[in-house]
DNA sequence: ATAGGTAGCGTAGACTTGACGCTTACTTGA
DNA sequence: TCAAGTAAGCGTCAAGTCTACGCTACCTAT
């Protein structure tokens, strides 16, 4: 039997929430095949990458301007006739990033970089579309069992903002007395002096998040609500 | 720069509890590189492979005669020189079995296979000891928030056998009468009529598993214990 | 008959969860 | 100046779950 001639590419699904809206970096393509469809940024294993990770963090900075991030395995995806170019196995990666902390760059490969809601996609190239929603699947249940929802917040933060974040992802209304119990008592939250000011309302408190004190908790706490 | 010119391959994790061992499926190499180091099932995608889990399946087949067991996709794994021969990206993908099922039968391509336990390896192949520690702390986690185990005891078994394969996988002592009582209350256990002869002791009551009544439970349960 | 060991039942206290009533503090507009 | 509006934040109660652990039941071998 013949060995399969394959090239490998990678992807990354590099998510983050806009208010409470769950959104997705996205390129405009320039070229064939898929010109003009918005794609994840991403693209073919080079010679000179070291790993999967230094590859997908090599593309997502030349293709978007965004660098240094977390970039996480979600999945390979490699069915036969995902690629009009031929065989190609694809290693997508998630990452979670707070927007302002960014600026974007299109770069000379491509015709537009941009945020898209999640829910509100335009036409993409490939199987990109079911990538991403696999990246929301797992970002679902990421955000439920490990500290995921801190990524995507600035280093001070309202509980509402917090809340935000978890609503926005998982798509439903907490309750607010009781998301506050909760959260507060996984201890987790680092209560800061300081308060917003900047709604017409009553100022929040701000918190902040210590992925070092995080560790140091005997058990690992759950952010599942109801 | 240059696309990297690389081969992929698809291996299998494959694991199964005796007793309270946890053990893995192994081939010995009959040819370089690592000619008579024990590695993993697995092999290169071939253009036939209409897609990953086809090529893991058949590779597994050919290799040991396992056949018809749910792989599930574990990590990919494509750092430069892990391959002596070049560029290989290889998709590792994990099955839970169990032993009596399944008749071994080295192929021509190895010169044996065998079940060994993963806390006592023998020499292997590439980093194939790595991916077998992934798939271990994969299985970890998924025996306490999936109904994993059951895939690795027969039809029929007592609460007993269920607690060994915990124990096992976990390597941890769990309360007896605890892991009864929780187990019992998840409501994924049919209790049947029949009960166990085989031992020197009292006789155990025999319970089985059916997915179809644990798709229909309004909440999946936590099978976690202290 | 008894010893040894698994099988199996039950309880009590501590903790967690989810629903929800209510007060507090701020801005804005009449 | 003060009422209205809204987010911020506190507290309670009832139901359920978890954990440690005492105890009984049943079987075989000697």
């Amino acid at each position: 039997m013949p060995t399969a001639d394959v090239r490998v590419t990678v992807d990354s699904v590099v998510l983050t929430v806009q208010e409470d809206t769950l959104e997705v970096l996205l390129i405009k393509r320039k070229y064939e095949p898929f010109k003009t469809k918005w794609a994840l940024p991403g693209g073919f294993l080079e010679t000179s990458d070291k790993s999967l990770e230094d590859a997908v963090a090599r593309e997502l900075y030349e293709e978007t301007n965004v660098s240094n991030v977390y970039l996480e395995q979600l999945y390979t995806f490699g069915d036969k006739g995902r690629d009009p170019r031929g065989r190609v196995v694809t290693v997508a990666y998630l990452a979670l990033i707070r927007q302002e902390g960014f600026e974007l760059r299109t770069s000379s490969e491509a015709s537009g970089v941009a945020w898209w809601p999640v829910n509100a996609l335009p036409e993409l190239a490939f199987d990109h579309e079911r990538i991403i929603s696999y990246a929301h699947q797992r970002l679902k249940y990421k955000i439920e069992y490990s500290p995921a929802a801190f990524k995507l917040l600035p280093d001070k933060f309202t509980l509402r903002d917090l809340q935000m974040i978890y609503e926005g992802v998982l798509g439903k209304a907490i309750d607010n007395r009781n998301f506050r119990k909760k959260f507060l008592n996984t201890g987790v939250l680092q209560e800061l002096e300081e308060t917003t000011q900047e709604s017409s309302f009553r100022p929040a408190r701000l918190y902040s998040f210590s992925e070092e004190d995080f560790e140091k908790l005997p058990d690992r706490p759950v952010f599942v609500f109801s």
